[in-house]
DNA sequence: GTGAAAGCGCTAACAC
DNA sequence: GTGTTAGCGCTTTCAC
């Protein structure tokens, strides 16, 4: 390649990374040579001295979850617009798993999005030595967040539910070191005038819900919030197995605002997290903490309630029923 | 680290590299000064001179699509039990955004996973000279392939159709490009006895689903398969929103056997695609052909119809109905 | 079994 | 504006 545009390898070099230091006839010829023996700089070579490497890792829980999906598919398409590819691994909700991939990743990325972590917080910051971090879906000090705001999420659904006559409420957790499901047990918690109980942790898949339609029918409970759509689905599936009517029996919601949820029957009733913006927003500020290590950011993204037909009034013949 | 351990670094690179090559006492004495400097071996320098970067690429049209996420899902687990490491990269269904990802990704992996690309075979001939494929979901010659027998899910489907008393029968075709839609069309088209209508080329999404109700409505006919079950749910949704029932009036067979399909009312009859197994697959045999250039293989996974409420018996007073 | 030296493809001073 | 040199962190002959 030097040789055949007739210059010097650190020619060629800055017309690739500092083209306004080449004459415009020399950065010609290269580039027209480039062309035709298409020549790309190596990125692994130039990370060696840059100490930039121009990725990005992401680590979700769940790559088949539809939320996750999204969310990776935003991060994906806005690094994409940085020059940044992106590492994508999935944990299947294993903390040991996390650990070892980030520090397999660290070395090779410039800062890797970790997504909703079930690791403790004390390994988080440990490992955050290595490698700059965004963290998705979890409060962290001194790193960037980006957080859902699932408890107002919450608190709005479960008002909703209050609204339509709900006292009895079961909430259905999420798995162990879920942060949104912390959030969400607190905000439920924090309603006044309800009866609530909580079941879980659970697995945060459809199968996690439907084993939870035998308590749930059982419990008394007029109104349910799942940690999110897939259970709800679930739930709801095991319900009408068991003869028991949603939204007539029981109300559910779900949270997330996936696909199936819409098309499900009853349609579900949900709070909606911005998944895709919400990988939008951790890239920037991933990258912006890549740049130049400033401040850790933190961007709350809002969350709203989308009321479809999993909740409906409590029946007078339930009402008080023990 | 090599000081750490009083060896040269030529012996640190022998213990993880070549640890038989390494005397055991010296192996134990590295390991342990490794073991609490935080050591790992850096990838990208280790590439520099083996040539191996330990990394794939996979390229998918859409991340969203469940689809595509379980292959993700697939293709990403298998791959970090080789100790791989994989980008995942979307093109929106745009081709030059293909190729461009190609051609950054390129030096970077050892290998691609193109993922039903809508690429022309000129094109694709040509960047294969840059890069090991394997191409899923596409007939390439040349290369390793993943291939579903969506051919005869389709034929299957269309029996089934058939078998309810359907003879007008629409098939929705995916977008531009693509093989899959070939293939269903090809298999729908060798159907002996049935009046087929080919609708598209269609955006393969729920919307492009629901923009085909009007015209499916108008069509007269009684049976639909669709390129995916995104595309089936959003047509069920228009039919219905249209006052057509389904499967009253008109019977829909999906593809791919997503979540949503299953849950949705009213459950959709689809062709299933092994999606996971073909991420593993894919991983298989572009690993077996990064070891050593041998022959490409070429596997092929079978589809299988299910049957669920979607479709049904065509109804006397449409029967022959213009 | 281990050290020394060269080199992978690039960038970053430093000369000229 | 361009060539020279050194060096990023590793692997790989080649000696010893």
């Amino acid at each position: 390649m030097a040789q055949a545009s007739g210059v010097h390898v650190s020619t060629v070099s800055r017309t690739f990374s500092a083209p306004h230091l080449v004459n415009p006839e020399t950065r010609t010829r290269v580039l027209a040579a480039a062309e035709d023996l298409g020549y790309r700089p190596n990125r692994a070579a130039r990370a060696l001295t840059t100490g930039r490497t121009h990725n990005l890792g992401l680590i979700v829980a769940d790559i088949a979850n539809p939320f996750f999906s999204h969310l990776i598919k935003g991060a994906q398409a806005h690094a994409r617009t940085r020059d940044y590819h992106v590492f994508v691994a999935d944990t299947d909700e294993d903390p040991s798993v996390e650990e070892e991939l980030i520090q397999t990743l660290a070395k090779q990325v410039d800062g890797v999005l970790l997504c909703s972590p079930r690791l403790s917080n004390r390994v988080i910051e440990k490992l955050h030595e290595d490698v700059p971090f965004v963290v998705v879906n979890r409060r962290m000090k001194g790193m960037s967040n980006v957080l859902m705001d699932v408890g107002s999420g919450a608190r709005e659904a479960i008002a909703h539910l209050v609204s339509l006559g709900h006292r009895r409420i079961a909430l259905l957790a999420g798995p162990a070191g879920s942060w949104t499901s912390k959030e969400i047990t607190e905000a439920a918690r924090s309603v006044p005038g309800i009866d609530l109980t909580v079941l879980g942790p659970n697995s945060p898949t459809e199968h996690g819900g439907l084993a939870l339609a035998r308590p749930v029918a059982s419990s008394g409970v007029t109104g349910v919030l799942a940690y999110n759509d897939l259970m709800a689905i679930g739930l709801v599936e095991g319900l009408t197995s068991l003869g028991v009517d949603v939204p007539g029996h029981v109300s559910v919601v779900g949270i997330d605002d996936i696909v199936a949820g819409r098309v499900s029957r009853p349609k579900l009733t949900t709070v909606a997290m911005p998944a895709e913006a919400a990988g939008r927003t951790a890239v920037d500020l991933l990258l912006q903490l890549v740049g130049a290590p400033v401040t850790p950011a933190l961007a709350t993204l809002a969350t709203n309630l989308i009321i479809r037909d999993s909740t409906g009034p409590v029946r007078d013949a339930l009402r008080g029923d023990p």
